[in-house]
DNA sequence: CTCAGTTTGTTCTCGCGTTCACAAACTCCT
DNA sequence: AGGAGTTTGTGAACGCGAGAACAAACTGAG
């Protein structure tokens, strides 16, 4: 009771406010979901877009379990925490728990997206089509060095990193992509939150330190490579022992 | 009972002879080290470095952790997996501990990489510099598309995807990359693993199914902007309820 | 040598996430 | 209508990871 543990030092009165479903009122039941469902969410709506494309009209949890490469029932108790939006002993309606999906991520509105740092990787982002497809538009492509400003790039020209104020500001920009270098991130991190950006995708090898309120997520290439070289390296260290276990045992 | 489904089905007998550390064989401690930790193992080496390479000789978990952006606890939990490479009252050396966890990682030796579909992503890992200069080596660029054969990117050669099973033959890969459209990602990861690579990294947005035995890890950049949408939504939606419920206030 | 100060390594507790198992609810056949 | 067969939604058990707290061990001064 009374909620001890604060995840989040924010307004000490007001706290409650979010995660509790509040005493009086009752409205929906979309409170808190857990952060592992979240992460599993835009899994399950890319899964239920791929049914749909092929005209399947209704489908078991077991199915879209095994289209989305998860366990049947934590797909059922990842869905249960939207509400209920399955019919026993039937399955789900594949184009309105897409839709349940999509507006509880967020995805059912258009969300601005500006990316900072035109290099190799910001150009394969400003081209890929998997961002515009799926509820975020790219409006701008900003870089800090002045001789690629105009210089176009899959449709959008860079602009000057100073305009981000602009575009927060008339844009409405709420999600910013860092794709510069190391060293530049944080001081690029620290501009587009003071602009008003609330949540930032990181691409560049560093630790961002962001004040509360503020959403980064991180994509490191090269960490995710070391952890598959961590088990690469264990599945061969486990060869060998094993060969010379059996070593061992002719030897003796 | 009897195990309708098995996420991993191994050796009944023998599938206690990974993690446990064997009952002749006392050698050294690092036998079942977390996943989560493993997770954490490259971030601490990038701190690492980083003192390193501003001449720092030694280090306390505190600055670490700071450094590596985590909990000083955390920090000191994760590297007692790896055995005791601190001192008491004085710290970590960074050289020596940098060693030991490039060591555990396996990033001490060179891994050789091949990368599948050279598309706008392909073309950015290609010239990542991040992967170089930490253990692995791009050893080829491969493509379905003929046209494409000969085409340098980055200081190599676009090739044939045929070429694969000599790379895995020849140049010891073992782990791939994946960067093709998302329908083609499975067959692409079946002939991959059907050539003998045991780690796939995969950009494509796809489900990949795998034998026992072979590790994949996925980087999907839709996915992590949809749940910064999700979080994005709720800072609006907490808002607004918030100010509905000043106004209730001030209207009652 | 002893004692105060510092920092690591480890133990313990708590909460979250995963999984199992089953009741509730729906369809379809007789 | 009733019962057999399906499938969802959820209660409960379990294991893993995070964090706090503390004992062990090292340094340095007197």
């Amino acid at each position: 009771m009374t909620a001890p543990r604060s995840p989040r030092a924010g307004t000490p009165s007001n706290e409650a406010a979010r995660p509790t479903p509040g005493p009086g009122s009752g409205r929906a039941p979309e409170r808190g979901i857990p952060e592992a469902t979240v992460a599993r969410l835009p899994v399950y709506l890319r899964a239920l877009i791929g049914l749909s494309e092929r005209g399947t009209m209704t489908c078991s949890s077991e199915e879209l379990a095994a289209a989305a490469g998860v366990n049947s029932a934590k797909l059922r108790k990842d869905l249960s925490y939207l509400g209920s939006y399955g019919t026993r002993g039937v399955g789900y309606d594949v184009e309105y728990l897409r839709y349940q999906i999509a507006r509880e991520i967020g995805v059912t509105q258009d969300w601005p997206v500006v990316i900072v740092g035109i290099g190799n990787l910001g150009h394969a982002l400003a081209n890929y089509s998997g961002f515009s497809s799926r509820g975020f538009r790219i409006v701008a492509l900003l870089d800090a060095d002045p001789d690629r400003h105009g210089e176009d790039v899959g449709g959008l020209g860079i602009r000057a990193f100073d305009e981000i104020e602009d575009l927060v500001e008339n844009q409405g920009v709420a999600i910013g992509v860092i794709a510069t270098p190391a060293q530049a991130a944080q001081a690029v991190c620290d501009r587009l939150v003071a602009a008003g950006v609330t949540s930032i995708l990181n691409f560049a090898p560093a630790v961002l330190s962001v004040p509360d309120g503020v959403d980064v997520r991180k994509v490191d290439l090269s960490i995710e490579l070391q952890i598959l070289a961590y088990h690469e390296q264990r599945k061969s260290l486990a060869e060998q022992s094993l060969a010379a276990e059996l070593d061992g045992v002719v030897g003796a």
